[in-house]
DNA sequence: AGCACGCCGACT
DNA sequence: GTCGGCGTGCTC
């Protein structure tokens, strides 16, 4: 801290002038305080408040800031850093403080700090993000309130402890080897193959740690999986409680849940990405569950990676991580190969390659689409093998499911006459048809609009859709399978809450013979009478530009086929069907022989031919503009700025590109993409040209926004 | 981000 | 004559 700021203090804060004798001269201190000030406002640093007693740095308080009070975190002071008041600045009082709440743990602003750091992001940012909403609409006799009520209302768990399972032979030796390790505070990437019973080791590594008074924190991708999980942990442990934290929840009810956290009530806390930032007293455990699953990176406000800040709080906090995947990503498993298998060796691998119950994983049958004669693939989207294979689940009464990454009932529409085609005027992007409602729609902003009758351009009636979406796909279905029952799940017909849970009880209750969906049906759900699924067109992923295309793709198929033959006695008819033109593709050739090994071991090699992760880091700056130019001038500008410092730090600078949409609702998009083969590197680069960065004025105006991506998920 | 202050068009 | 558009600037 620079100068002493008592002296300038004390003549704004004094005592109303006249209040006859004067107060017993107290010493003020001055509180470091960090709140929810965005990166490009200049204020990185915690503010400086001034406070009648010392705060306990993780302490929950408001501030006053410009005209408005806000919510804001005691902070660390620490010795060396830039903490120093600017001139001309006057301290202002802490205008409440939180006393009710124990402060948020030291590892909860060690994560912070770390996160805030790495992401290129004020600590104040992260931290005020990934605390409840609700904290910031209460003031402390509010808060006192709801705490005392909870309190009131916290029964003792109760229930009885179902019987254990007994594990498989090989879930036997996962947990010794699990067991073994606990110790080192390990991270260990679990690879079991879809149905192989990675949840019952979750569930007993959670049972070892909570008995022994520590609390397990559980990380699942999406919020529709967590209720299932939540039951069979409910159902494992009666006598414990258990919290979910994802941002599904009303704004109370998070607030609830994490209360329950910080006073160490709860004693397993299941949740999203969010959860990772659980402030949990007494962790002993992280479970991270489909750690590939691209969900766990926040693409707003701090782009971090859930998946990596749990391998850095189980560091901090000395604690295992468990990294759970049929399907690991390439960063996981890279890390888990063994220095002798070209890997970086810092993870354990244990791997699960039975199916519980002796399934087998289904039969893979390559359709080659370019044998078939023209006319067919004319009308259809499915190959008359395909249709027949369908037909045979049919007659047998078993069901099917048909996979289509793509909703609406066509992705374009275009005039036959003049070649109009339905573009968004808001975006780059088509709008995608919707035949149910009549609508054309942008699934980019939202545009919507009636399906205009005639070619708006030159008035020709015959405006025809091309492509086919799931709407399609399943108008095609009922018209090639008569008297079969054919339904849809996907981001459409699941909008209203409960749709989706219907739709799925139809299909368990066997109301449904063929369910044709998007990727939200390939995860996670137990189909017991499946025994076809079928990939309709899933080439698109072969030659994207997205690096990490293959990955998803395979990813998904492999989920997808585990949805097959779930059931034992049905397990030698299950098949998944795969319609390509590229049928000798490596990915189909690992998909056929379910082997996941294989597949990463061919990706791996070729990223590190290409340069990518995880044998280079990245780091992208993206900018926002009305006008394209304008976006690509600035980061042209500092791009050119920072040339020399890229070369002290053997980092790379690449020429600044549009983004492959590159206009979303009247945005122009582009970025710049940095690239270093050190981490450590690259991380001191954008702590040094941040400062940069958020001196640069525009030249031009019209920049809207910019932001650091590190460790993007697409480029 | 909020929330001010600060100068130019259509209305109670 | 005011209400209000969002451009620029600041917040310990």
């Amino acid at each position: 801290m620079g100068k002493s700021p008592s002296s300038r203090a004390a003549a704004t804060s004094a005592p109303a002038a006249g209040a006859e004798p004067p107060a017993p001269a107290r010493e003020p201190v001055v509180v470091p305080v960090v709140i929810d000030a965005p990166q490009y406002s200049g204020l990185k640093a915690a503010l400086g408040y001034l406070s009648e007693r010392p705060l306990t740095p993780g302490t929950l308080l408001r501030v006053p800031l410009g005209r408005r009070e806000v919510l804001g975190v005691a902070w660390d002071t620490r010795s060396g850093e830039d903490s120093a008041v600017p001139d001309g600045v006057t301290l202002r009082e802490v205008a409440a403080v939180f006393d009710a709440l124990p402060p948020l743990p030291a590892a909860w602003r060690e994560l912070v700090d770390f996160a805030a750091s790495y992401y290129q992001r004020s600590p104040g940012e992260v931290a005020l993000a990934v605390l409840p909403p609700e904290l910031r609409m209460l003031s402390a006799t509010q808060l006192e309130r709801r705490l005392t009520r909870l309190r009131a209302k916290l029964l003792p768990p109760s229930g009885a402890q179902g019987a254990l399972p007994a594990p498989s032979a090989e879930q036997a030796q996962v947990l010794q080897a699990l067991a073994a390790s606990a110790g080192d505070a390990p991270v260990t990437l679990l690879h079991g193959s879809t149905g192989s019973g990675k949840t019952e080791i979750y569930l007993r590594e959670a049972q070892r740690v909570v008995e022994a008074g520590r609390q397990a924190l559980v990380l699942v991708p999406e919020i529709n999986l967590t209720p299932q999980l939540e039951e069979r942990f409910l159902a494992r442990f009666p006598g414990r409680r258990v919290v979910s934290l994802h941002s599904g929840l009303t704004p109370a009810r998070r607030l609830k849940h994490w209360l329950m956290v910080l006073l160490g009530e709860a004693d397993l806390v299941l949740g999203t990405r969010l959860a990772v930032f659980a402030p949990l007293p007494r962790l002993g455990l992280v479970i991270v569950d489909e750690e590939h699953d691209p969900s766990y990176k926040q693409q707003e406000g701090a782009r971090y990676s859930a998946r990596d800040l749990a391998v850095v709080r189980g560091r901090v906090e000395g604690v295992p991580v468990l990294l759970g995947s049929a399907t690991p990503s390439l960063e996981s498993w890279h890390n888990a190969l063994p220095a002798t298998e070209g890997g970086a060796g810092r993870y354990t691998r244990l791997t699960m390659a039975a199916r519980i119950g002796g399934g087998v994983l289904p039969t893979v049958r390559l359709v080659d689409m370019s044998r078939l004669p023209k006319e067919v693939l004319r009308d259809s989207a499915l190959s008359p093998a395909l249709l027949g294979a369908l037909r045979e689940r049919l007659a047998r009464g078993e069901q099917s499911l048909v996979l289509l990454n793509r909703r609406g009932y066509a992705p374009v529409l275009h005039c036959t006459e003049c070649g109009w085609k339905s573009a968004c005027a808001h975006c780059s992007a088509w709008r995608v048809f919707h035949k149910l409602d009549r609508t054309l729609r942008c699934h980019h902003c939202g545009l919507t609009e009636r399906v205009p009758r005639a070619c708006p351009d030159c008035g020709n009636a015959d405006i025809q859709p091309t492509g086919r979406g799931t709407e399609r796909l399943e108008e095609q279905l009922a018209l090639a399978l008569p008297g079969a029952r054919v339904g849809r799940i996907d981001a459409d017909t699941t909008r209203r809450s409960g749709a989706l849970e219907a739709e799925l009880s139809r299909v368990h209750a066997g109301e449904v013979d063929v369910l044709v969906g998007t990727q939200m049906i390939a995860k996670g759900h137990d189909f017991r009478r499946m025994t076809l699924v079928a990939a309709v067109n899933p080439d698109a992923a072969l030659f994207s530009s997205d690096f990490r295309a293959p990955e998803r793709q395979f990813s998904l198929l492999m989920q997808a086929a585990g949805r097959a033959g779930r059931a034992a006695e049905q397990a030698d008819r299950a098949e998944m069907w795969v319609q390509t033109w590229h049928p000798q593709h490596a990915l189909y050739a690992a998909l056929r022989t379910h082997d996941y090994a294989a597949f990463a071991q061919a990706q791996l090699a070729e990223r590190r031919a290409a340069g990518l992760p995880p044998y280079t880091h990245l780091a992208l700056l993206r900018a926002d503009a009305r006008e394209q130019s304008v976006a690509q001038a600035w980061l042209r500008v500092v791009s050119d700025e920072a040339r020399e410092l890229a070369e002290q730090h053997q980092v790379a600078l690449y020429p600044p590109v549009p983004l492959s949409v590159q206009r979303v609702a009247d945005m122009e998009r582009a970025q710049l993409l940095v690239e270093s083969a050190s981490r450590p590197a690259l991380q001191r680069f954008l702590t040094a040209w941040d400062a940069t960065l958020r001196r640069k004025r525009p030249e031009q105006k019209g920049l809207l926004r910019w932001a650091v991506d590190v460790d993007p998920l697409a480029i």
